[in-house]
DNA sequence: CAGGTATCCTGTCCGC
DNA sequence: TGCGGACAGGATACCT
């Protein structure tokens, strides 16, 4: 997203020129409306955000991405952070072509780029679940909303993965954690355990080293792979040219369930696992007892308990 | 602390 | 054809 949106938005001039009639997320806000539109009769009243929050009038000096949030940072400083959530898109249109009526574009800016070119760009967001959040500058947003975030996924050390993996829950329950590893989500995480051939109800804390150098290395190239091939259109996924992703055609486990798997041909496996669907193939991917040093010298396994 | 579940939303698909 | 329920790419709040 942030590479397909580089050419168009940088050096470019926003002004916001439709709001859609929904409110959206807004991190640490709960839901906001923009400025001019009245809430329904909804129970909760949406803040309100401002035109000036959503980059009104701003020069776009660059775009920053950390995990699956994008960063839009004006000349000014201001900064609107855009999350996809489940069925967020962004989009670029052509300014000439009339917007077809749809109740899911929350937000439309004018893009005017120096070279006079004029474009549109759309939010749209047909669950609400993703959202948009303002900062003050970038040092804001790394110092608050991103200091939550762990390293970025793209460029995890197997090392650095171990270190942020000491808790005991299950390793796909950590990988989904924002916090432990930014940009990893439900897709990905199924596909890189099974690359590593990893259980994902293995306890996190229970990986050998090689077990987290070879699921960090995973976890890069399946993340690599796909952005390649553009994204997994499960059903609406986008680029913010409209362009269809096909990284779907790639997945090993994910959407297999009930399916032979590609590497043993053992039937892939389907269980919840933190209120999400996991895939994974029983006999690739087994749970391994790696055992200490102490362990391994004769110390009975229940006492390593605590 | 870890894990489960409900919640926020709309759309789609499936079985009846 | 209609209807109810399950489920979906995410994140978080609140239980046990």
């Amino acid at each position: 997203m942030r590479r397909s949106l580089l050419p168009v938005l940088v050096g470019a001039r926003l002004s916001v020129v439709a709001l859609g009639a929904h409110d959206v997320r807004s991190r640490g806000r709960g839901r906001v409306r923009a400025v001019g539109l009245r809430a329904k009769d909804s129970r909760a009243q949406p803040a309100w955000i401002s035109p000036s929050a959503l980059l009104h009038c701003g020069v776009v000096r660059a775009l920053h991405r950390h995990g699956k949030q994008l960063a839009i940072e004006a000349a000014d400083g201001r900064v609107l952070v855009i999350q996809l959530g489940m069925s967020g898109q962004v989009l670029l249109e052509a300014a000439g072509a009339r917007p077809v009526p749809d109740t899911h574009r929350h937000i439309e800016w004018l893009i005017r780029s120096s070279s006079g070119h004029d474009a549109r760009l759309v939010f749209r967001d047909p669950r609400r679940f993703g959202g948009v959040h303002p900062a003050g500058s970038m040092i804001d947003l790394r110092a608050n909303a991103w200091r939550d975030l762990g390293p970025d996924a793209l460029g995890i050390a197997g090392a650095q993965l171990a270190l942020r993996c000491a808790g005991s829950r299950a390793i796909k329950i950590a990988l989904l954690d924002q916090a432990v590893l930014a940009g990893v989500g439900n897709i990905y995480a199924d596909e890189a355990l099974f690359r590593a051939r990893i259980s994902p109800v293995q306890a996190a804390n229970r990986l050998s080293r090689q077990q987290f150098v070879r699921l960090a290395a995973a976890l890069r190239a399946v993340l690599r792979a796909a952005i390649a091939r553009g994204g997994s259109t499960l059903r609406d996924h986008r680029s913010a040219l409209g362009e269809l992703g096909t990284a779907q055609a790639r997945h090993r486990v994910y959407g297999r369930s009930g399916l032979p798997c590609f590497r043993c041909r053992a039937t892939i496996r389907s269980i919840r696992l933190g209120g999400r669907t996991t895939a994974f193939c029983p006999a690739c991917q087994r749970v391994t007892t790696n055992l200490t040093k102490s362990a391994a010298a004769g110390a009975r396994p229940s006492s390593r308990r605590r």
